[in-house]
DNA sequence: TATACGAAAATCGTATACGAAGCCGGGGAA
DNA sequence: TTCCCCGGCTTCGTATACGATTTTCGTATA
């Protein structure tokens, strides 16, 4: 438990604490949420072990690794791809990231402070700037961003390791298939700035959790709901 | 896709379309969720690897696989061991599960049938059986099992993959670390039936999708809630 | 007796190697 | 021309091998 002062600028201390699956799974991650990695793009475990310097062993834990967290899909003998955009998934992803990330929300809204609120106040006005000029200098892309930056700071403080961990998963799925709802439904973008507004007022009030809970979920279902209405792909799917 | 008909005795034709590191998977998952293999036991590799007559590697996978799913720990270079029963642990889990399972009910609901309804009665009158004569024949772990046969009645028609795979996921962890609440909270059972009862009634009548939500809630959280009373490990954890 | 040290054993992490299963393209027959 | 079959190529799945790290246990010393 002894902990020496590691030098500073010895990083050859620091990567043998990564394991090389760790690494490549880092790697990977990074590189599909940033969509450096398209979706649909193939992942060939020889080709990326080699590009990484690394066998293919790590490489594949890794890639099973992201196959439970929906990045990727690997079908036996055939191999990885970076998973794409199957408007049922995306779906069910919203319904269940609308669940988690309202109680997420809820659980977290007792310890979000001065500061955070200021600070969640601070990126919607950007959002609210971005949406104004709407649709000339509008970036669903970059709105995106905002608004994962936004919601994080209202659940990141959610006390529960397991329901933090599924909507970090649910926003990374999301944000891997980018262009995600705003792309589909960009009228949404405004509605989700008055929303956030009033989300914030629940907040700072002390309003009890089942409140803040409905709001954060009602925020997400609206959201799918407008991609629903214009898909029509769907029309009575049943939500919560 | 075809499915020529394979012979009962052929399990040479089976095999081949399992994987090892499935097979090493569903043999581990079974031996723990089971309790064959008790919570604290040390899974290691090449142990479990010879006793499957495969290599490590497979193994190596399956154990990661579980890791994800929270039945085991793995600790780089030291190994792995199946999780335990950590008061912690159990509290996030079953707040988890509380708020997937409610959320499975309800989806649920639209698709459950007179069978089903008949079936879950059925169940929770054996339930109510045990409960008469608590404590003489009181069997916890049979309790649990039948426990979780009604509520799979009332959640396997979730029409949502994700939601319905965590509500397994959360099952699993509460069978693998058995006798679980209805051993530390005995009392509970009995509240627990007639909670069943009116689950069963909402459900029946049509209650619309949010009251059964609540309710399936409930039901979990108030378990939740007497273990905490009785445990007082940690009196103000928040609650949904 | 208790503690600190060190070597041996156990176990993991990864590399390499090889067999197996799917995909692709050429050649022959209808 | 079109279809089918077969051979080679690609990629995965698993076995085996070896270095790295941790744990354990015996021994010496205060």
């Amino acid at each position: 438990m002894s902990a020496p002062a590691r030098s500073a600028a010895d990083t050859s201390a620091v990567s043998p604490a990564l394991s090389k699956s760790q690494l490549a799974y880092e790697w990977l991650h990074e590189r599909i949420v940033s969509g450096t990695l398209a979706p649909g793009a193939r992942l060939v475990l020889a080709q990326v072990a080699t590009e990484l310097e690394v066998s293919v062993v790590p490489v594949r834990e890794a890639v099973r690794r992201l196959e439970a967290e929906g990045l990727v899909t690997f079908e036996k003998n055939v191999g990885a791809t970076v998973a794409g955009i199957d408007p049922v998934e995306y779906l069910y992803t919203m319904q269940t990231l609308s669940l988690v990330e309202g109680a997420a929300t809820a659980l977290s809204a007792p310890a979000v402070g001065h500061q955070d609120l200021a600070a969640a106040r601070e990126v919607n006005t950007r959002m609210r700037a971005m949406v104004a000029d709407f649709p000339d200098s509008f970036d669903p892309v970059q709105f995106t961003q905002l608004n994962h930056d936004f919601h994080s700071v209202l659940f990141e403080h959610c006390p529960n390791p397991h329901i933090l961990d599924l909507v970090h998963r649910g926003w990374n799925r999301l944000t891997a298939l980018r262009g995600s709802t705003f792309s589909f439904v960009p009228e949404r973008a405004s509605e989700s700035v008055e929303e956030h507004e009033e989300l914030l007022r629940l907040i700072e009030s002390g309003a009890p959790t089942s409140e803040i809970e409905i709001a954060a979920r009602r925020h997400r279902s609206a959201t799918l709901d407008a991609y629903l209405a214009r898909t029509d792909a769907h029309p009575n799917f049943p939500n919560l």
